[in-house]
RNA sequence: GCCGGGAUGGCGGAAUUGGCAGACGCGCAGGACUCAAACUCCUGUAUGGGCAACCAUGUGCGGGUUCGAUUCCCGCUCCCGGCACCA
């Protein structure tokens, strides 16, 4: 018979939660036990859970339920990264408040994730757009501004016009808005920033001890792209001024026959001569209206022009001229080049074009120049163009000038009379209570600053405020901080390697050095799940149709089927497809569990039929369990269920595998766990113990190999020695055959493995 | 171009880090139960040959080390991901 899920896993959620069961207090006589687990908290999007969440949080709700068994002592909460453009653009298109939308989602998953068994402590749940919470938010970025960390200037900044707001270098994807994929436009805004830059030596060598997967690390690397080479004088021959360059290969100066700007470079116009000012002027005006996409689309043709100027290359003292080409980036080491084309692939490109010369040389060291190191990081731009986000805490004053907002004004709260519509400037400068706000407070002409800050500023402190989640006058107590910090596991999507990741570190180290945290990285461990695919093997997606909604696999085949199935399709890591029969695979065996239960209900509970096989899956289970090898696991739960649905089991051992069973399949094993006869949940049972005598095997198959090849495999004594095992092998009529062509010149025994006969 | 990861049956994947390749699940084929269907249970299932025991071949390709290689070394091919006129 089946089990009915429907009628077992809301009874047991509902019991769950009426315990407390996932709720946690910090006490100071489990300190040294002390853990905690994180997952990425979601957006609360409108479209619902996604089972690529349920498959990373019941990754780390199997290993937390297990460790809780353990005796440890775990945090494991859950909260909602509620800011954000979805919720504005429904807005924009229905007129329902972001705040109304947000609010129904966070509902809406909460009542799915409660669906699916998951044991975070709700208590603790957040959500970054209430006030309560982006009080902090601003307050961090207050620190930040009154430190030298959050500074406002005009630069060069990433426009999404589809948007309508300014992005951060590690949105542009590809040269595209990644949530929209518009092409991303160069604009010179003035904007907020955050000096992550002054952190770079730390972000990248704290990487070095971190429990990451390797991949991960070199993303971020790549992404800091730091670079040793040297920069170099040249002194412009006319105008009286120098160019520095920024190169890898000081070593190749000699061979240095031209110079390039980039053509934003800042000594473009003083160094000009007039007879080519007209022609510089008409690139640069071409150049800047490239957007970052189409100069890289182009890479093939590069195109420059003569600046009519000269320059001395300090090892030659011969006359270079200075060119102005897009190619080489104002925004990377000093924005101009020496090149060296006999040395350099795109440099020896763009001398054939414009038929410069090159000059083959033997690279040496030099003394000129001086060592200098770059990064491709840039600082961090915070600010954004719209409504749903916390306001950046600024004010400014009738001259312009900006001020920290008072903290004792916090939370600045996002105003409600606003038009969402964006225009390129913040709604919030269209809010006439804002405007009020600002002046009752500060007095008349004082603005408030109109933009929001980047919905990743607000993700990069929430799981310090997991720890405190209502203190009212910190962001979260000293005490609970050190009681629970640093995160020793993490888990989430690969996506964020240099976003989310790399933002949280950084607050880290910024909020150390304020004297703030007692630590500077934040996640020791770090796990990313796979991707889940739709049955056909691509992306799920709406618009393919092939999106699995877990409502309706948890009310078809019930929610441990689910938990069970996402675990048992692959390496947690991997990314793998749906595959609409193997939970039904999953389904049958959580029925034969089932049946054995029913079988046993009423035996005597110390008949012990399999013990050998519990023991061994007591092992395979804990070491698979706690290195997330979930598709092994359970696949000795199920070679371990179908050895007792043909032995028959005794009631014990069936509890002792339920336990085993229990952090994978919560609601089904405590049912069970109770029709046992077993007292109180599952999960206040100790987690079984592995005894190595009761696993270990009496008999086993030896292979014997003549000449590597396996011509017989005896049953014999684990312990058996070489000397016995040659006798067995040699009276064997297969092996007989094989040694007939000679003497026996070498044997191999592994003890307990094989025996192989060279011949 | 640079960096990281990968390639194993019809499919998802496993293999104690050098020791019987294909565990477990799906699918498929045959059988039992049933008036019948569903459920369940049993048997088989890498490929070729053979009634069989067994034999040969086989982990992307080509070499090598070893008694023994999916695993280690050398040289490729293809796929996925990241970065990229980064000087």
């Amino acid at each position: 018979m089946p089990y009915d899920h429907k009628e077992i896993e809301p009874k047991w959620q509902k019991r769950w939660e009426e315990s407390h069961a996932g709720e946690v207090r910090e006490d100071p006589s489990k300190k040294g036990d002390a853990l905690y687990h994180l997952v990425m908290f979601p957006y609360p999007s409108g479209e619902g859970l996604h089972v690529g969440h349920v498959e990373s949080y019941t990754g780390l709700d199997i290993v937390t339920r297990m460790a809780r068994m353990n005796g440890q002592h775990i945090l494991f909460p859950m909260g909602f990264d509620a800011f954000g453009l979805p919720a504005e653009n429904y807005a924009i298109k229905t007129g329902v408040h972001p705040a109304e939308t947000t609010k129904r989602a966070i509902e809406n998953f909460t009542r799915q994730m409660k669906s699916v068994g998951f044991s975070f402590d709700w208590s603790r749940a957040l959500s970054t757009s209430d006030p309560e919470y982006y009080k902090w938010t601003q307050w961090i970025f207050l620190q930040f501004f009154k430190n030298g960390l959050a500074y406002k200037k005009k630069a060069p900044v990433n426009w999404c016009e589809s948007c309508k707001t300014v992005l951060a270098n590690e949105q542009v994807i590809d040269g595209a808005c990644e949530r929209c994929h518009h092409a991303v436009a160069q604009k010179d805004l003035e904007q907020w920033f955050f000096n992550i830059t002054k952190y770079v030596e730390q972000l990248l060598g704290g990487l070095d001890d971190l429990d990451w997967p390797e991949s991960l690390k070199t993303m971020q690397r790549n992404w800091i792209g730091k670079s040793e080479g040297a920069e170099i004088n040249f002194a412009v021959c006319r105008p009286d001024t120098n160019i520095r360059v920024f190169t890898t290969r000081p070593d190749t100066l000699f061979g240095a026959t031209y110079l390039i700007l980039a053509p934003e470079h800042e000594l473009v116009d003083a160094i000009v001569t007039d007879d080519f000012r007209a022609k510089v002027e008409a690139y640069k005006v071409q150049a800047s209206k490239k957007s970052a996409l189409e100069r890289s689309e182009m890479q093939k043709e590069k195109t420059g022009v003569f600046t009519g100027a000269f320059a001395l290359n300090p090892a030659t003292e011969e006359k270079i001229p200075i060119w102005i080409a897009d190619y080489v980036l104002s925004t990377y080491g000093t924005g101009a080049i020496m090149a060296v084309p006999a040395h350099d692939e795109r440099d020896r490109e763009f001398a054939e074009v414009y038929h410069l010369s090159i000059k083959d040389i033997v690279p040496e060291e030099n003394e000129f120049g001086t060592k200098k190191t770059t990064y491709r990081l840039r600082d961090w731009l915070v600010s954004r163009q719209r409504y749903w986000g916390a306001p950046i805490p600024v004010v400014y004053d009738p001259e312009g000038k900006a001020h920290p907002v008072g903290e004792e004004h916090l939370p600045l709260l996002l105003p409600i009379d606003v038009d969402f519509r964006p225009e390129g400037e913040s709604p919030l400068a269209l809010s006439e209570s804002y405007r009020q706000l600002a002046e009752n407070l500060y007095g008349e002409g004082w603005r408030f600053e109109v933009d929001t800050m980047d919905t990743f500023v607000d993700s990069s402190w929430y799981f310090l405020r997991y720890c405190d989640p209502s203190n009212a006058t910190m962001f979260a107590g000293h005490d609970k901080l050190d009681y629970w910090c640093p995160v020793d596991v993490y888990v989430g999507g690969v996506e964020h390697a240099v976003l989310h990741l790399l933002y949280a570190r950084f607050f880290c180290y910024a909020l150390h050095d304020l004297g703030h945290l007692n630590f500077t990285e934040p996640f020791l461990k770090l796990r990313n799940q796979g991707m889940i695919l739709g049955p056909d093997g691509q992306k799920m997606s709406k618009s393919r149709g092939n999106v699995i909604n877990p409502d309706d696999v948890v009310a078809d085949f019930g929610a441990d089927t689910l938990r069970m199935y996402e675990m048992f399709m692959g390496p947690f890591e991997d990314d793998k497809p749906w595959d609409t029969n193997g939970i039904l695979g999953v389904r049958r065996f959580l029925d034969k569990v089932w049946r054995l239960a029913e079988q046993v209900k009423h035996q005597r509970p110390d008949v012990k039929k399999i013990e050998r096989e519990l023991h061994k899956t007591i092992k395979k289970v804990s070491e698979d369990t706690a290195a997330m090898k979930f598709n092994t696991a359970i696949s000795q739960m199920m070679i371990f269920v179908n050895h007792a649905t043909a032995k028959g089991i005794g009631l014990g051992e069936l509890s002792t595998f339920i336990q085993l069973l229990a952090p994978y399949a919560p609601h089904l094993a405590e049912e069970i766990w109770k029709m046992l006869g077993q007292t109180g949940s599952v999960f206040e049972s100790p987690w079984p113990m592995f005894d190595e005598a009761l696993a270990q095997d009496e008999k086993i198959q030896m292979p014997v190999q003549v000449n590597g090849k396996v011509r017989t495999t005896l049953e014999v004594a684990s312990d058996i020695t070489e000397e016995e095992a040659l006798l067995l092998a040699q009276a064997d009529e297969n092996v007989k055959k094989y040694l007939g062509l000679g003497e026996v010149k070498k044997v191999i025994f592994v003890k307990g493995r094989l025996l192989n006969l060279v011949v």
